[in-house]
DNA sequence: CAGTTGCGTTCCGCACATCGGAACGCGGCC
DNA sequence: GGCCGCGTTCCGATGTGCGGAACGCAACTG
């Protein structure tokens, strides 16, 4: 039942401890909330067994992060993630700015081109997708497994990337991992790639992550410093045909005046 | 140890206050999260002064967690939430089972009433909103003022209330806070309206939290133990002539009929 | 332009919080 | 009933995180 396609959320070196960081406590405590990422439900041994450590520390570990309701308890004396962690979440997307401004201005884009449009902004090296709004109706939240994917692979990683040199070489330093047999995996392709997304102000995959699925996206840039910089990005994903074939025209101009319009609300959001 | 000839210091009893827990260190970070519940962007000076910490252990705190990915630098060497947050959030959120099976329930009873459905569940004494429909478009997403409030002032937090005497107990304890001339802040009241709203099987709330806007509320349950318990409630919020006037009794029947019908899908997931 | 103030960060020695192992209580399961 | 697995608790030694002061830097300010 585990999502075998995406890489962990972070590259461990090993259970066997890597300590860069002081307040060792406090990141063992993140190693266990964690460990919670694979799975809905977890005791203190299997967590123990996980990092590496005495039962009795992941226990005393998991009362903490209990007591401070980021976890909570589960009847048979297991524990889960907890729901303040979905107000933290809230707060953290809240606090970009990024998604109410955006909101609108998605929706209209869903009506216009009757796709699914998604904002996506860079954690690590991976496109976190922050709101989605479904072509079909919007009472299909999108799951887990879809919320996140590698930059690489995605064209809203390739207009976040396009204009970040260092999120380009940790990309690559990751590896081009293959998922598709369209996934571009040379690096120098890929930079190719990222320069035609910068000349052209839009991105593209072609079925790169998932096989009959493609997206377009735009970059939505903030003034900083008198140069626009890419913050956010917004995508149309929709099966290749449908956005690739003839409509491709129409559906660049789409989202690339979308994202311009959300940038200009963002930059004015910022007063 | 703190200086114990001091008078402690009158912090608000709101989130911050018991570090009483093993795992100091753990316990303070967890409190310094906390902290960014009321402000988006905080330094180590804020932070210290309020948690009452030295100046070092904030920051060492708040590099940990950034290290972690909880909390995010900004350009200015303060921090925010991180974005990790948020999937941990929508994983909590997810593992419910509870969002996914509702949405489509909550989405029809919006289009049959054209009100604001709301999805809630407790967390300590109040109620958190997981999720939202509004009646008007998708396009308004509910900020983060309006997605918790005291579970004693609203019906969703009553229908909840109703099967669960701890939560009463948690709840008067905690003390009935008045928000409106319409608040009922007596206790026995208080009780006379969870005793009806476990006759009727549903719950009402006229403008006693926020002036003008009322809310009706049925419980979703799952059979534990044979019996039927409450696990979250699906709420109806408008302006108070829109359903507690001629429309009362199609609301009523409307938010418990969807109610009905997310506790059978909900039964029907867990498997 | 230097003085000042505030910030975040780093350093260091002492004390105490935290770790691991072993023991305990409890529930299912042969 | 005996056995196993689980989560939890207890305890002593130790290494880790605490507080205070010092540092570098940036933004104001006279």
């Amino acid at each position: 039942m585990t999502v075998l396609s995406l890489p962990p959320l972070d590259l461990d070196t090993g259970p066997t401890g890597d300590d860069d960081s002081p307040l060792r406590s406090v990141s063992t405590a993140v190693a266990v909330l964690d460990c919670f990422a694979d799975e809905a439900e977890l005791g203190a041994t299997r967590v123990a067994t996980r990092l590496g450590i005495a039962k009795s520390t992941a226990c005393r570990m998991l009362a903490a992060l209990a007591t401070g309701g980021l976890l909570e308890r589960t009847g048979s004396g297991r524990y889960r993630l907890g729901l303040r962690l979905f107000e933290y979440g809230q707060l953290a997307v809240d606090r970009l700015m990024l998604r109410d401004v955006a909101l609108p201005a998605m929706g209209e884009l869903r009506e216009l081109l009757r796709e699914t449009i998604q904002l996506g902004v860079v954690v690590g090296t991976d496109v976190l997708y922050v709101e989605r709004a479904e072509a079909a109706s919007m009472n299909v939240r999108f799951r887990s497994e879809h919320r996140r994917n590698p930059a690489h692979s995605s064209s809203a990683g390739r207009v976040l990337a396009a204009a970040d040199p260092a999120l380009v070489t940790a990309i690559l330093e990751r590896g081009l991992q293959r998922y598709t047999p369209f996934t571009v995996v040379d690096p120098l392709r890929y930079r190719q790639i990222l320069a035609s997304t910068r000349e052209q102000g839009y991105a593209t995959s072609r079925e790169e992550f998932e096989p009959g699925w493609s997206s377009i996206a735009a970059p939505i840039t903030l003034t900083r410093g008198g140069r626009p910089h890419p913050v956010a990005a917004l995508s149309v994903v929709a099966p290749t045909s449908r956005i690739l074939g003839p409509r491709k025209p129409a559906v660049v101009q789409g989202v690339r005046r979308a994202a311009a319009r959300v940038s200009a609300d963002l930059e004015r959001a910022r007063s």
